[in-house]
Order: structure tokens, then C-alpha cells, then sequence
DNA sequence: GATGAATGAGGCTTCATTCAT
DNA sequence: CATGAATGAAGCCTCATTCAT
């Protein structure tokens, strides 16, 4: 993972400067000042500030996508796993989020324009859990029969919106008030 | 509204070349090529970049604003007032990707970063409404008794998701894909 | 020819700096410098460094080429005509150093590498010129029958070595000498 | 010559980087690269960059120098001295592209401009070669009264156009084109 | 008001050179 | 001696903004 102690150095001054400043305000000059690097050192590392900013964007959805997975509930009840996702996926961005407005600057910018969904969740391995979990919703005819897109953007889309909320301060998140959340994301999908 | 034409051709040009490039990629002196004007123009209407993407985000804010409540059918049932809003809302932004696609930039910018929600739905008079809708709606149990912002996220995060993924070609919305979600967004809400 | 004063102060400057200290050893500011004018100005009239080089060279070539056909005596004989190009040819470089620098830099570099000859002798209007001259030559058994690339360099060539040497000081060439060394190349290619 | 394999092959790599892309457009990774050593290592051989650009010239003037005379016919008529010389000259550089292409860039950039002629007809060898056969041949009253300078010229100014052109495929040479081309600088040059 | 040439600060990137290993 | 990661000065170029016309 890491090639080395500079790589990571950059890489997090990074995403704290991206996060906070947004690409274009934040100079690769800068980025190699918190970093602790000179400005050339960056591109032993990254062919050029695009290839960063790209480079970082893959991380952070492996970070994610790790996340996720951690104690996944394999072989449980689709409501378990459902909602083990639900909660991991928030629980994360509220932990980190220099991840989510590195994220959602990324997604929205002409950058992460060719890049899917909220990516996040449809990174390769993501993908399978995501669409084996709401195909076989559907097959059972527990969750409503609709693309899996829209589930996708029903059970999450709703999150999306609150933690950028939150982090913005706009809201203060409490675990209770994401819980109830969740359920009703799962009211949305539900049959 | 229209102070006079060139302002308008400005800000059209601004708004496209925004919603396509990006705003750092958007040099002003091809905004005012594109609007047909002297680069120095500009700044006879607006007194830098920066207040040309915040004008931007006013008018466009409006412009939401006022459609939204086209035919907004006051005074009659809740859910009524509701399938209008989330018609209205998915419509619009279909019909004018530019739009989207400026507002998710701006948003998640730092430029946005002070502005609320989607803001979309949170101008003056947009905010009354939503306030209003939400919170008659608890006061009559007909939706969860939970805070307007979550209830704004569960309402309009999923359309906000699909709308970004039918821009950018991940899905092909048609009404009656929208229509199921907007049903699905409501029993998400609904007590 | 002259589109603006800023241009040409522009032009003027490079060919110097190009001339005294070669391409790579120019810097863009410093040409700016000495043409008056701010850096950025310099991409108004030139894309590029590169282009700068190139469009230069192209002003020079023109300028040599109606150098070379002032006062061409058309329809004299053959062999005034030849000296009245030889003549022409090493006044004027003596008389424009930076010129001969310049040009001796640029066809020996990348940059001239696809151009042909010492391009200057090879402009469209000098092409014929020198064509004619030599084909006819070849006609009338006046001149050898060699190829005109070969009678060109046996006509030109050593007038090119020469005037280096003038320039850079390892001779003194003067007006005698010159037409004796003009002489000796008609020698060469006469018959 | 070769003090050491991984000198000669910096020196290798470094002539040929410098003819294909010119000095500045070789950079010193890129020669280490190529003569497989690391780039510090350049600098145990080479002071710098310019000394690396300056000792390759003198050791290709060497070269070009023993080669010229190899063979060279001491005693014999001036007439075949000289047509010894302008016959190993093309040789060699027609078979050594890269050698022409880096004496003509150097002895035209700044780096050169310190060098007499084109060098290579000076080298403290070459120098007492050359002058004694023009001195004796304007002795012997041979050869036109000119000085040295012009008489190199006259001989050796045609061939290195040519050489370039042929180099540069703009002619194709062969033994016999290059043997008529000598002939004719004879008659430059004599009286 | 409008123009657009000019400005120059500032960004990205390259690359000769150094030095700890 | 050799290495090659690291350095940072310096170059090219962009572009928001100004201002004389």
C-alpha cells in the first residue's frame, strides 16, 4: 500500500488541502509544503496534479470500499446487511470528512465526471455486494422492483445529503437520528 | 431580473461554460467571447469571477425556486403538495442539465460551502414551503416525526443521485421510473 | 508587415537574445524584458516559445530572400546574375550578425531540422531564382552539370564558412576578399 | 581514451541524445539512462552538464582528426593529399550522422562560439596538416593566394552543406556526386 | 458604457545537481 | 565508487483584472 513514507505524506497533505481548498486552490507548491517535501518530490510520485488528484480519488474509494466490507454479513438476512452498510457507510464519512468533501468535490467536478455514481459505491467489489444485495432483494420479492440504480439512490442518496449536512453543520448527527435514518431509507426500498 | 441584455448573455455564457468545464477551467475571456462581449465587460456587471459564480448561484437559485412553485397546489392534501414538488423538481433539472451541473459544482466547491442543503430548497421561498410541508405533515402524524433537514434529505437525496447519473448517461429516466421513485422517496417519509 | 509596435519590439528583442545566447538560454521574461513589455504580452502575438523561434525564423527568411532580389539584374547574363548574389548574400549577413547567428542556431537545431538547406536559400521567390540560374546554367554548358543542391553548396557553402569566421573574429573579411572568394566559386561550378 | 566502460558509455549515450534532440532537450537522467549507470554517476566522470557538452566535442574532434589522417598520403603530391582529406571527410561523417549532427549544433550554439571554424579542421593536428598543404600550395603557386581561412572554406564549405543535406535526406549522395563535388572545390581552390 | 490590449502575479512542471546510503 | 531519491531554482504559460481609447 504504502511505496513509502513521502508517497503518504503527500498523499494526505493532499487530501486535507483538496478538502478544504478545493483542486484549484490548492497549489502543488503548497501540497509539497505541508507534506514536508520539496515541489519536485511530488512528481517522483504523481506525473502531474491531475494524476493526483485521480491517484487519491482511487485511495480513498479502496479505503471505502474496505470499510465497508469489514465485517460484512455474509450469508445473513438482506435487513442485516442492509443495514450493516447503512451504518458503516455514514459512521466512515463522519469520521473522515476530508473524505467526503474530497469526494464530493471530486464527483461533481470535470474530473469525476466519467467516474460512476457516488463511485463510492461501485467500486469492483462494492459493486457485487451492492447489486448481489439488491437483486436478490428483488428476487424475493422483498424490496420494490425498481433498477438497481434507483435502490442504489434510494438507500443512499439520503445519506449523502445528511452527512454533507452535518459536516457543513448544518445538522448535528447523533447516532439515533442516523439510525432512524436508515430505516427509513429502508421504508424506501422496501416492498 | 434582466438589467439589460449583455448582463444576460453573460451570465448564459458563464453558466455553460461553468456547467461544462468547470469554473477554473471557465477563463473569463472566453465567458465573454462566448456572450459576445468585450472581456472587459464583464466587470462593468460584475465586480470579479467569484461574484459572477455567486450571481450565478442567485439567479439560478430563482429560477428553481419559481418553478417549484408553478401551479403548487396550495391549500390542498399534503401529499398532493409533495408529488408536485418532487415532479417539478426532477423535471426541471432534466430539462436543464446546465443547471445541475453548475449547482453540484458549485455545492461541493468551495464556493458553495456556506450555502445550505441543495440549497435548491432552501431559498426564502422555497424554505417556507418545505418548512411548512414538513413540519404540517408531523404535526398531522402523517410523516416520521423527524427533523425538516432529514426529511428534506429523504425526499430529495435519491432524486438528487438519479438526476446526476441520467445527466451523465448512468441511467435513462423516464417518467414513470421517476414517478415510482418519487413514491418510494414518499414511503420514506411517511409514518 | 508590421501588425504593431509592441510586435515588432518583441520580435526584435528575441532575434538579440536568440543570436547572443541561443534558444534555451533565453528566458521569456527576459525577452519581454528587453522588448518592453510584460511576459504575458509576448503570448498575444506568439503562441509559444516555439512559435516565436519559428515565426522568427520565417521573418528572417523573408528579409534575406527580398535582400537577395534587390536590384537582381533579370535577363542579364548568367554569370552577373551569379554575382550579384554572392555579392548581396554575405553583405547583408555581415551587416546583420544576429541574423546569421540566428539562423546558423536555428538550422542546426530541432527547431530547422525540417527545414531545407540554409532555408535562406530556399524561399519559394529564391528557389527559382537559384533554379533558374543554375538549371539554365547546366543548359548552356556554362556551369557543370551537377545536381543545383550540389551547385548550391559549392556556390554558397564556403561563403557561409567565411562569414562565421568574419563574425566570430577569426577573420577579417573585407570587400577585396570577398570578391575573390566569390571568384574562386564561380570556379567551382563553371564548367 | 577510455579511462573507464561506464565513461565511454556516458559519452555514448550522450552523443547520441545530444544529435537526436539537441543539448537542451537531453537531460542528464535521460543520458544516464541510456548509458545504464545512475544519473549521479555522470557527475564522478563530468563536472557538469557543459563540461559533459564540452568533452564530448573534443572527443569526437580527436576522432574525426585520426581518422582524417589515416592513410594520409605524407610526401605525395598536393593534389592527392587534398583529395585524400576531402575524401575521408564526408566519409566519415556520412557513416557518423550522429557526429555531424552534434559538431554542427555545437559549433553554431553557444557552447561553439569559442571554437575556430568548424573545428574539426583545427584540431592542433588537423591545423598543421591543413596549413602546411595550403601554405605550400600557394608556395608552389598552385593554389589561389588566399588565405588559409578561405581556402578551408572554399574546400570544406561546400562538403559540409552537402553532408548536412544528405543527413537531413535531402540529397542522396554517392560516391561518385561526392567525387565530382571534390573536383569542383579543386577548381575553387586552385589557381 | 464598451473595448480588448496589456499586465504580471502565480501556477505547474522540468531538470541539473547533491548527498545519504 | 555507485546509486537514485530528493531538492529547489527557474522556466513556460495562463488568466483575472485594469485602463487608455
Amino acid at each position: 500500500m504504502k511505496r513509502s513514507n513521502k508517497r503518504s505524506d503527500i498523499v494526505q497533505a493532499a487530501q486535507e488541502l483538496f478538502a478544504e481548498r478545493g483542486f484549484h486552490a490548492a497549489p502543488m507548491a503548497q501540497i509539497a509544503k505541508r507534506a514536508g517535501v520539496a515541489a519536485g518530490t511530488i512528481y517522483r510520485y504523481f506525473e502531474a496534479k491531475d494524476a493526483l488528484v485521480t491517484a487519491l480519488h482511487e485511495e480513498l474509494a479502496d479505503k471505502m470500499c474496505a470499510t465497508l466490507r469489514e465485517g460484512y454479513p455474509v450469508g445473513r438476512p438482506l435487513r442485516e446487511r442492509f443495514f450493516h452498510l447503512t451504518r458503516k457507510f455514514p459512521q466512515y464519512l463522519i469520521a473522515n470528512p476530508h473524505h467526503f468533501r474530497y469526494m464530493a468535490q471530486y464527483y461533481h467536478s470535470p474530473y469525476g465526471i466519467d467516474d460512476r455514481m457516488y463511485g463510492l459505491l461501485e467500486k469492483p467489489g462494492n459493486q457485487e455486494i451492492l447489486s448481489n444485495l439488491f437483486e436478490e432483494g428483488k428476487a424475493q420479492k422483498i424490496l420494490k422492483d425498481l433498477p438497481v440504480v434507483v435502490l442504489c439512490s434510494l438507500a443512499f442518496g439520503p445519506l449523502i445529503s445528511l452527512i454533507r449536512a452535518h459536516i457543513l453543520g448544518f445538522v448535528d448527527l447523533d447516532e439515533a437520528l442516523i439510525k432512524r435514518t436508515r430505516e427509513a431509507c429502508w421504508d424506501a426500498i422496501k416492498r
